[in-house]
DNA sequence: GACCAGGCACATC
DNA sequence: GATGTGCATGGT
């Protein structure tokens, strides 16, 4: 598998950023509203759960104790834009199970949980995968750990940087102990490998003029 | 009308 | 353990 430096992954940030700045992520703002939105934008385009916390809000449901007391009909229809939303609705449902079984509603006592057992705990609600949970204690919690999507395995791929029968682990792991541990810079290198793959490739089948086009591709 | 989108759980082999 | 499939709306 190819080993990428550190000094590469640096570079890589630096071009993206240099090209598109500061993405202002993650678009959310509460903790809480990071965490719904984290769950219901799997698979999905952001611009569909915009509409779906929208009509939360909208309904004055958008907190812990008043989203759990929703039925299921409610619920999945409110947040039907999003899409999935049968699935999603029982996601959401788990979630606000155990938040409010395990920390009373309380985003302050989720996060007193150290890093790494809040990630099991997260990973064991069903609905909860790797990257819902690690988007959660990034993006809610302002947690140290690097979030992997489907975007930064094709980039890093293209470019030869991964294998590919990567998984999530190892490309995470990659980042993460070639990187320094900051949050902000974490933070930011995601929402650019989302833009880089979803606004700017996808409009340049080619990528002509990608500001990763110096780092050669797999 | 096809194809895709900031995944995940579950069935089947 | 690998591979396949259902879930669903809204934009291009």
């Amino acid at each position: 598998m190819p080993r990428p430096t550190p000094e590469l992954l640096k570079d890589v940030f630096r071009r993206m950023k240099k090209a598109w700045g500061p993405q202002h992520w993650w678009p959310g703002e509460t903790p809480f509203e990071v965490m719904v939105g984290a769950i219901l934008t799997q698979n999905t385009a952001w611009t569909n759960v915009e509409k779906a916390i929208a009509n939360l809000k909208g309904a004055g449901v958008l907190d812990p104790e008043k989203l759990r007391d929703l039925p299921h009909s409610t619920l999945a229809t409110l947040i039907r834009p999003a899409g999935y939303y049968n699935i999603k609705a029982k996601r959401l449902r788990s979630f606000l199970d155990w938040f409010h079984e395990r920390y009373e509603g309380s985003v302050e006592r989720m996060f007193e949980t150290s890093l790494a057992s809040l990630r099991e705990e997260l990973l064991a609600v069903k609905g909860i995968g790797p990257e819902t949970a690690d988007s959660i204690l990034l993006y809610a919690g302002g947690l140290p750990k690097f979030v992997v999507d489907a975007y930064t395995y094709r980039i890093l791929l293209r470019h030869g940087m991964i294998a590919d029968d990567a998984t999530y682990e190892e490309i995470q792991e990659l980042f993460e102990t070639k990187l320094t541990s900051d949050v902000a810079l974490w933070n930011e290198y995601h929402a650019l490998l989302v833009h880089a793959g979803k606004d700017h490739c996808k409009s340049r089948p080619k990528c002509e003029g990608c500001p990763l086009d110096p780092i050669p591709r797999g």
